[in-house]
DNA sequence: AGCACGCCGACT
DNA sequence: GTCGGCGTGCTC
């Protein structure tokens, strides 16, 4: 009888694998815990989680044991890894790929291999080898530290494989941990030393005769200020005596005081000081009353809340967050985006001090650690976070709120585990039986669709302040264009309106929906446009850094001047991007101060801070940016915003469209205040002006979802039917569409009456790989698994029967 | 997906 | 004898 463990690993293989369990460790093995196996042929250690254990008598000879266990208790419940298997099954992915997204990298440890010599080496005779093997040696002790993969690319296997044959070098493995705390040093004084030079017991007597006892002002200084603040750290005393680190070095070695390393945490308070909103006494009976019945329902559902309350519902949040505290438990927060200007951040912490945990993408390695550290042990009983928060080891998780529930960025398709957040949060909020919240000015279809049929409950807070129709102003630019009306990119109203507000001392924004300078490059000689290399898409022109980049695969390169087809250098730049609008604004606002802000130019904290005081001192005019303009909206000094091109989302090829431009424009209009604020204005220029979506922004919502939810139901498309979307990659186009037909016999075999396609996507190839797409619409009733299993399935025969391993699929679950 | 292994052709 | 390329098979 043999112990053995399914230990989930973090590698692109669909299966979990088995391992043996020395009987030492089998009092401690846990599911949950994190381990180190060897794996593969050469026993690389990786990182595994161990996912189940039992006993058997069957085919253990083969299996390898488990090397090691890390943790001391299990990192996470069995509640949450039965999440990351539903994870797994629902969107299609492997376990060890929603472990690579699940665990903070540096969780996951590896090892090093590195290369050293034997003790041969000092015997060797140097004239047996080949100037190659020489060569290596050279390198080898050229350096301290070589890893065997540098190694490997500097010299050939041949080589390396003789010279190991040889016993002159070796390679050794070292496991790496590579969570590294921050280590800060602090000083002490050496009492014990003291009291032997000067015999006394008297720590200032003591001071005071070491006082007498040198020379150095300086070391008298340090000395004086650590009686009072014993063991201050390191960098903090330097600055605030003006010294330098030597003087600290000639104390230590007198003994007079000691240097100490610890570590310290990252995740530190930061301190903000914004006047706190409070509720009235009849918004907090509100909030009691709502509470009451999210506790009191008799069977789990969701709860929609659904208001018109803009940057206030963060003060209604707070309440709800407290009574959630007060009952110990632990807060999910999740939002789709957040920075650390964000203004629920710096209320939050207003509240809730050191209690709130901040997740989002920019959070180093090291630190998200840390934060995962306080998540785990309770430290932290709220935390915002971006959607991978939904991954954090909350031992206690007591709520979810889904804040912009609508915001198609909670679904993942750049990756695996391509999943939805909100989804997924409602599914984990049902396993761990506790209240979801899904908080949005616009509900999704969907989601208000499950309102109406009774599956969520819904709370309405709509204070219906009305839109007036004056501040919305839909310019049509196509007919302005035909009557040369238009200043630039400009139509006549905007350009003046925006004079209005400089005249006004007021600053102006402007909004487009891409970087850069221009998203097509085109030889006016021979109309070659410059596409990426590795994608079927245009090059989109940075004029800042003078380079091309792709925005699909992070391609780069320098910008060309010449045609590459025709060597012309009469080049166009096709389309706008920030950029361009930028420099065109110089040319049109003359001696106005103009701002540009995205993400390609704000990549700190402190820029974007440094620029919104720079907008409230009332140093810029105009700023015109990309998405990050929407933390702008809520300064003082701001009435007028321009939306160059209002109708670009309705042209994108998706069912969605029109519900997303409906959504962004309708998330402007609450974001600026509008309905408030009857000084704003909102200027959307457009070439459809009479297209339904500018109406349905002074209707109510309810009219503009009852008929989106009859087309939906019309053209069969969700609530009514769950899509999956299909792709399938190959390197090579012809062998792509020469072979698809033998995976389109496999997968039309069943459920062909669901599938659409082949179709080839809006972007054909994509990093090198060609691509052709298959829809998948499953009506209502049908069982989604059974499919999913099926069409990988009729992928795996394909493969087989191709023997070709540089196919690849993509399957897409309920796609954006 | 990564990696080792083995076969092959090429070059000295 | 030396070297790199590429196809193949496997990972408990």
């Amino acid at each position: 009888m043999a112990y053995i463990a399914e230990i989930i690993l973090p590698v692109y293989l669909k299966n979990v694998f088995h391992y043996l369990i020395k009987e030492e460790d089998f009092p401690n093995i846990q599911k949950g815990k994190r381990v180190l196996v060897p794996f593969g042929k050469s026993n690389k250690i990786y990182t595994g989680m161990v996912y189940k254990i039992y006993e058997s008598h069957e085919h253990f000879h083969e299996l390898k044991y488990v090397h090691q266990i890390v943790d001391e208790v299990p990192i996470f419940q069995t509640v949450q890894l039965d999440f990351w298997n539903w994870v797994s099954e629902y969107y299609c992915c492997s376990l060890g790929e929603v472990m690579l997204f699940a665990l903070p990298n540096h969780l996951i440890i590896h090892t090093q291999t590195h290369v050293t010599f034997t003790e041969q080496i000092h015997s060797l005779d140097i004239n047996t080898l080949t100037d190659k093997e020489k060569s290596v040696i050279d390198f080898l002790s050229s350096k301290e530290f070589i890893s065997y993969e540098k190694l490997k690319n500097q010299f050939s296997d041949y080589v390396i494989k003789k010279l190991l044959q040889k016993q002159i070098i070796e390679i050794k493995t070292q496991v790496v941990n590579p969570y590294k705390p921050k280590i800060k040093t602090f000083i002490f004084i050496n009492y014990p030393q003291l009291e032997q030079q000067f015999s006394s017991n008297n720590p200032s007597e003591l001071i005071t005769s070491a006082i007498q006892n040198t020379k150095s002002e300086n070391h008298q200084k340090v000395l004086l200020y650590l009686l009072q603040n014993d063991g201050v750290e390191k960098q903090f005393l330097l600055n605030k005596l003006e010294i330098s680190e030597s003087v600290l070095k000639s104390l230590e070695k007198k003994s007079w005081i000691s240097l100490e390393k610890y570590a310290i945490d990252r995740v530190q308070l930061r301190n903000s000081s914004i006047i706190q909103q409070e509720l009235s006494l009849e918004e907090k009976s509100l909030c009691q009353e709502w509470i009451h019945k999210i506790e009191n329902s008799t069977s789990w559902s969701p709860t929609v809340f659904f208001h018109d309350l803009g940057n206030n519902r963060i003060q209604f949040y707070v309440e709800w967050f407290k009574k959630w505290i007060e009952k110990g438990k632990q807060i999910l927060f999740l939002v789709p985006e957040i920075a650390f200007t964000d203004k629920f951040v710096i209320e939050l912490q207003n509240h809730f001090q050191d209690q709130l945990g901040i997740y989002h993408g920019k959070i180093n390695d090291n630190e998200r650690v840390e934060i995962w550290y306080k998540v785990f042990l309770k430290e932290f009983k709220i935390v915002i976070g971006v959607r991978s928060a939904l991954f954090l080891p909350f031992t206690d998780l007591g709520l979810i709120l889904i804040d912009e529930e609508q915001d198609s960025n909670y679904k993942q398709e750049e990756k695996n585990p391509r999943m939805n957040f909100k989804d997924s949060a409602i599914y984990y909020s049902k396993m761990l039986n506790i209240p979801i919240i899904l908080a949005s000015q616009t509900p999704s279809i969907e989601t208000y669709y499950q309102t109406q049929i009774g599956k969520y409950n819904i709370i309405k807070y709509l204070k219906n302040s009305q839109l007036k129709e004056s501040q919305v102003i839909i310019k049509d630019l196509k007919s302005e264009i035909a009557l040369h009306q238009t200043v630039g990119l400009f139509s006549e109203y905007a350009y003046k309106s925006i004079f209005q507000q400089k005249l006004k001392k007021h600053v102006s924004i402007i909004f487009v929906n891409r970087k850069g300078y221009a998203p097509k490059i085109v030889c006016n000689a021979c109309g070659h446009v410059h596409f990426c290399p590795n994608c079927d898409i245009a090059l989109t022109y940075h004029k800042q850094i003078h380079k091309l980049k792709c925005h699909y695969c992070g391609f780069q390169e320098d910008n060309i001047y010449f045609c590459k087809n025709c060597g012309s250098n009469d080049l166009a730049y096709e389309g706008f991007g920030t950029e361009k609008v930028e420099e065109q604004l110089y040319s049109i606002f003359l001696n106005f101060k103009i701002a540009r802000l995205d993400s390609e130019n704000f990549k700190t904290k402190k820029q974007l801070s440094d620029f919104l005081q720079s907008i409230q001192k009332k140093e810029i005019d105009i700023v015109i940016g990309t998405q990050l303009i929407t933390k702008l909206l809520h300064l003082d000094n701001i009435e007028l915003l321009v939306v160059l091109l209002a109708d670009i989302m309705l042209h994108i090829p998706n069912f969605r469209a029109f519900e997303y431009t409906f959504q962004f424009l309708r998330q402007l209009i609450y974001d600026f205040d509008l309905p408030n604020q009857e000084n704003k204005q909102l200027v959307l220029q457009t070439r459809v002006p009479k297209h339904q979506v500018f109406e349905y922004l002074f209707k109510d919502y309810a009219e503009y979802y009852h008929e989106q939810i009859t087309l939906r139901q019309e053209l069969d498309y969700p609530p009514f039917t769950r899509l999956i979307e299909l792709q399938i990659l190959h390197p090579n186009q012809n062998i792509l569409h020469y072979s698809i037909n033998n995976f389109e016999k496999l997968l039309k075999n069943s459920y062909s009456e669901y599938i659409l396609g082949p179709s080839i996507p809006h972007v054909s190839k994509l990093k090198n790989y060609y691509r052709i797409q298959y829809l998948i619409k499953i009506p209502k009733g049908q069982n989604p698994s059974k499919i999913k299993e099926h069409i990988q399935k009729a992928f795996k025969d394909f493969l087989i029967l191709e023997k070709d391993r540089y196919f690849r699929i993509i399957i897409n679950v309920d796609p954006k």
